[in-house]
DNA sequence: CTGTGTCTCGCGGTTTTCGGACATGGCGGC
DNA sequence: GCCGCCATGTCCGAAAACCGCGAGACACAG
């Protein structure tokens, strides 16, 4: 319908502690997508309501990137920090995806927190909506988003993974700063 | 919402007979719009749907445009034909725009045959909404078509312009071919 | 009386669905 | 003849459904 001609993303696999991954980028090395293969099609989705039409092709992300991910899930958890990421999106998501990167390594905030965070304190569910619709998984980091009581509630690629990211940050920085700020239940 | 960087086209005003026009041409020289001025809100729309946003600016079409235009009032119904015109729209609406060029001046179809011509003989009102959604009038000329029963129904840019159409090309070719086909109202 | 669990309800952005309008014409009934 | 009905593609606006929430109400156990 759109007849503006498809974007041309390179589409890399990598192979992390918790599965394989595909990451996206564009011509100027900033990530479009990052999420599990098992999830394929939910990023195929999010990236054709994006952009329209799509074009991937398979090939090797720049360095700079892949080596920023292997040191994250190495332990090094600021190396995802400067990644330049492009999404589309509404206003509103990208405020919301925006602010997450702003949630250190090994914490956690609420999903109110958050909202309160974009100024909207009341859009709270429509906060999750946002989280879910996530396209960078990971790296703009919607699993260090809680329920209220500290309950994981959700989380795309799997709650199995989103346990294990957080488990990874916390076991780095320190099992708590006294705050109560990033707790979570293990189990 | 769309990422893709505006599309260029130049944007020429023409006087013709029937009042001035507006001429939307590309860097190829193939004609994306063509309306009358008092219309031009309904183009800008039709362009902004189909190009997403789009960059105007004004300046003067390929003089083989604007001599077969000059040509086409002046009295050469044919010098039209040749012209490249690209569209975006849905396939059905570029299967019934495609089928009005085949058309000739100073013939009539009624909306019946042109979607016979197209294959879709049930679509008829259908036809008629892509006729009404035709962003390049006149060269693509849905001004031939009229009702079963010969009157003219409806033009985008009023049905004083249609009459006057069809009135400039039926004198140049003869009052009537014995067909039948061609007939229409004057009044 | 405190803590914990379940339930209900309001919240707000996004997506999906639905219905209506329209540049018609052929058919069946009166 | 005149009237009413329906098929057909597309866009648009309205309405509803969907949720990765959270606060408050209540029941119950220690």
């Amino acid at each position: 319908m759109k007849k503006t001609q498809p974007e041309a993303f390179t589409l890399d696999r990598i192979v992390t502690p918790v599965g394989e991954v595909l990451l996206v980028t564009d011509a100027d090395g900033a990530v479009r997508a990052f999420d599990f293969t098992d999830y394929e099609a939910r990023m195929m989705t999010l990236l054709a309501r994006h952009y329209g039409r799509v074009q991937l092709t398979p090939g090797r992300a720049p360095e700079a990137v892949r080596n920023a991910i292997a040191a994250y899930f190495g332990g090094e958890l600021t190396a995802l920090d400067g990644l330049a990421v492009k999404t589309g999106g509404t206003d509103f998501q990208r405020a919301v995806w925006a602010a997450l990167r702003t949630i250190p390594a090994g914490r956690t905030w609420s999903y109110g927190q958050l909202a309160q965070a974009i100024g909207k304190p009341a859009a709270v569910r429509a906060v999750g909506l946002a989280n879910g619709a996530n396209p960078i998984g990971v790296i703009v980091p919607c699993h260090r988003v809680v329920g209220a009581n500290g309950t994981l509630t959700g989380y795309a690629g799997g709650l199995e993974r989103k346990r294990w990211l957080l488990a990874h940050e916390a076991s780095q920085v320190g099992p708590d700063d006294g705050t109560g700020q990033g707790a979570f239940a293990l189990d």
